[in-house]
DNA sequence: TATGAATGAGACTTCATTCAT
DNA sequence: AATGAATGAAGTCTCATTCAT
């Protein structure tokens, strides 16, 4: 439930509270960091909650980061980048049509990012991106891009070997990808408020729907 | 006068906590919010500024609204409001193809919305809805809720006339309108840090592209 | 007894709490900023008490000063110069001797200074000048250099007219300066713990001294 | 070992307050708070500082000095006395003048104290008087007047011998004090900014013309 | 109606002090 | 004896809100 980093505290019980974990530490914060940032946004979000929720002390939060802008820069980068990395080692030796890899890329993307606590950062991002400047020209730089780029080159691709129709990569990448961060968006935000509805089969019917608009013929 | 409002929010607990206090509209107020709220986020938001950008004292501000909260969901449901009952006029009177009317709706919404300063509503919605749970509420009702409505029997209409395939509309209506939400959300976040692009040409793609994948045969 | 800020307030009555005072607020904070800083050092000032000491809450000192160290630059910076501004004056149109000028001086700096809270910043300056090494640099440049020229040319006048022997004036103006900035100091630091002692007759004693030891023969 | 400090203070409240914990000298220690104190001041050094310019842990500090207090207390306490003691010795053998005797005194003084780190204590005495009322108590008892008290003697017996004019010797005292202490102050405060002045021939002049002030004639 | 000086609760942040190792 | 991670009290500073004019 609380996905990768979760992993390094599973051998950890809570009986040993009173063990130095300073390995520990930074991941514990920036887990319950991106908790209180996903639901609250930055400004509403009290260090005393994240502390409390980290099972920490207030002032150690600051054993760890210099300041709230700090963790808060943390927290979307140390979160984000691995994702990247992972999807495109995804893609790497992938053997197969354009089009079953980038539905399959949109299935690693659901359970690795949608269904953990690090779907909340593009809320967050998109929030803030106002109040930190530098850390929204990173953000455009390392993951939108980044990602556009990467997803440009395999649509190029299905063009090329004719499994879609000739169009606007540009174009054809953000309307691949708007769903997939909207999605995102909407569960960290509305989505608590809405009728229940399941994502999933949401993904299905858009992508579905895409690869239909997208396709020769 | 104020009616309007009130007769919406007549099933809400509170619900004139965000009613303005006197008759005279401060539009110029409500104007000012806005753009602050959309650029900076609710708590980031000083009403200093606000009010400096009212022309306005900020002991005035409180002449109108009760509060900064209730400022906030002035904001929201006095500019949203119109626009969902500007659409439903529009789509009243057509003749002509479901398809037709739908990308006309795309385009009044475009005019209306996202070339002014209320394409900033979906994105101050977004971020703060857990922090205001009775206005996520309110959105969702009347405005989320009212629209896909809305849509889905224009979809519905569409697969009974035989424009559109056999599909289901839950999930064609989120489909279509999540581009539309997403492009005022980025607008209004991420967007001026992003090289440009012009949003119409996607908005045009996208919706080729969503008419392609949703159309008989 | 608060000198020469005190005069501003002198025709307000403690009861006009109520009254706006925009324009006497400053002079007041300054003096109590003045009193507090003296006795306890910059660190050790709360600015609560200075506030309290100035019948204002603490918030409000931030409508007049953007922070404590802009607080503590403001008084040392507000009191002190007007003093030496005085002191010039008064030798401007001095007719007499070299060393019956330099005695009147002496007295002028015990009743506007030694004898008021201004004798505090002193102190506060040698006890804070690393700490806030451009307030330092501003007080040596406007406060301490500027003293000394003055003097030096009333030494440099003295030994051309014969009143004084041959020496070197940067010493002598040291020389002369040190008994005055020394008493203040100590009237703020240890004198309170001493036993009593008139520092008028310390100061007559010292500069006769000075003067026999100076004077030519 | 502990004693001579501890005698001193027998007529002390509280006397051991500030004495080391363990028998084991720190000399670091204090010499590394030694410096830091004279720099900024009590508030604002650190005591991380003083433990990583001494070489060693926070933690490791709390081992030797109950607390920040305490540390300062014994700062002040451990080098200062030990001069005073040194000042006394020097001045019981000696055949000569009582003039020559103060001015090697003077000199004593300049290479024992004002050229080394202990010239900064008077600066933070004076500085910190008022929030440590013991120990300022302490060091006017044991340090102030009990230099005092040995120069007066001193002087008296100048003008005992006709080497000095008939005059309070409580005043020459503190005239003759003045310049010491002062020039120590000064050079752990201002002086660094100040422009490069030779103390060495300060202290020659302002001698000189103490004692040409002073001597019968 | 409009102002803006004043307030004070509440947040971030620091750092002396503790204590399990 | 020594460490350094952890704490939490206390201080600076912000800003929504009030209220006398």
């Amino acid at each position: 439930m609380v996905g990768f980093v979760g992993e390094l505290n599973s051998n950890m019980k809570d009986s040993c509270r009173w063990r130095r974990r300073k390995e520990a530490r930074p991941a514990e914060i920036l887990l319950a960091a991106l908790k209180v940032f996903s639901l609250k946004g930055f400004a509403a979000t009290r260090l005393d909650e994240v502390a409390k929720s980290a099972g920490i002390s207030k002032g150690t939060l600051y054993l760890y980061f210099d300041s709230k802008d700090a963790l808060f820069k943390a927290v979307v980068v140390e979160f984000i980048l691995p994702q990247i990395a992972k999807a495109e080692e995804q893609a790497e030796d992938y053997r197969g049509s354009v089009m079953e890899l980038m539905l399959k890329l949109v299935d690693q993307w659901r359970c690795n990012v949608l269904e953990t606590d690090i779907s909340g950062i593009p809320k967050i991002m998109v929030a803030e991106a106002s109040n930190f400047p530098e850390l929204a020209q990173f953000y455009l730089e390392n993951v939108i891009q980044r990602t556009r780029i990467f997803i440009e080159k395999l649509i190029q691709l299905g063009i090329e070997r004719g499994e879609f129709r000739q169009c606007n990569p540009k174009h054809a990448v953000r309307t691949f990808l708007t769903p997939l961060v909207f999605s995102a968006i909407w569960k960290n935000s509305l989505a608590p408020f809405d009728e229940y509805y399941d994502i999933n089969e949401y993904l299905k019917f858009t992508m579905d729907n895409f690869m239909r608009g997208i396709k020769k013929d």
